[in-house]
DNA sequence: GACTTATTATTAGGTGGCTAACAGTTTTCT
DNA sequence: AGAAAACTGTTAGCCACCTAATAATAAGTC
């Protein structure tokens, strides 16, 4: 779901379309272009990253909540809400991560309705193995702002953030 | 894709899982996070909006291409280039387009491996009508920055992209 | 001219997201 | 106690993306 993705739409393409729209605002659109075009590229190495390892962003959201609380049992409904995706989106997730021997699903001792997921010791060990890279990644693609910059950067997004409109609600991470 | 929905994994999470990784920088991470999470809304806002009109990311992203370019004939290959998306992504894209009438689809003259693809009067009809609002949304997006901290918002981004390994090609935008 | 190579759009099958509907259970309320 | 309400996970069906394979056609080569 991400918008920008090629250079097609440069700034004299976005003039012409300015021309029949008044109300577009150039540098509005400009900035939001760079701003989701950087994000779309981040998040695209991220998650070729992750590939190698068999694991997408989606699947690593869900694996993450479970390994920081590596003994706990959590239900599909509990990973829905820690990750902020739908609990039928969690089924779907749980079932190939059942498969490949990350997860495993047991009954709730009290009630029936429920199920109980943890991560398997072949998951501890995939994590183990995945998430050096993935951190290293990170901060590799953030080692040219500095301290100050990054602080700069994140108050900027905040003012942007300061302009949604309240009803559309926000949900998640993954560290 | 978005990695980060929730505020689940807040700062107290984040410090466990470094405490278990040392490559975790917690400061790249928490940036990113920001960063990713900023994305994740904007997107969402303006994915909503669109939606009203039973449009799509997707299919807007297809759709600007060909209405800065209103008589021209597309081809799907071509269209799939512009927007940075498969030829058999762009092919479901088409079919729903097709299918709704905001497209048509004629067979190309000389080389008939080929299909030309151009905007209906109803299609063009359609995007006059979702524009306005959606360039009013994206303005008001960006309505809390003046032009000082969008340049600099821009440039930080810049910063961010310089970083990235250059293997990873990237394809475009929706103004 | 025939054969190989390249190109086009499509199809098939997978993923991760969504909503809506469901059956099975538990809880709540008279 | 029994009926109604609420909650749980799953299924079904949609969308937009992907890769890989395919059939049809065009272009290049010997």
């Amino acid at each position: 779901m991400d918008f920008d993705r090629s250079d097609s739409f440069n700034k004299q393409t976005l003039q012409e379309v300015a021309k029949k729209i008044p109300q577009l605002d150039v540098s509005s659109v400009e900035t939001l272009l760079t701003f989701i075009k950087t994000s779309y590229k981040v998040h695209s190495l991220i998650e070729e990253n992750l590939g190698f390892y068999g694991l997408s962003p989606g699947r690593i959201r869900v694996l993450l909540v479970m390994y920081v609380e590596n003994d706990k049992y959590f239900t599909p409904s509990e990973l829905a809400d820690k990750v902020g995706i739908t609990r039928a989106t969690v089924t779907g997730l749980l079932d190939g991560l059942v498969r490949d021997g990350i997860v495993e699903r047991r009954n709730h001792p009290n009630d029936r309705r429920m199920v109980m997921i943890r991560l398997t010791h072949d998951g501890v060990k995939l994590l183990n193995r995945v998430l050096p890279p993935h951190y290293l990644l990170i901060a590799q693609l953030m080692s040219g702002l500095n301290e100050t910059e990054r602080k700069s950067l994140v108050h900027l997004l905040e003012k942007i953030e300061q302009n949604l409109p309240d009803h559309a609600q926000t949900p998640v991470q993954e560290p």
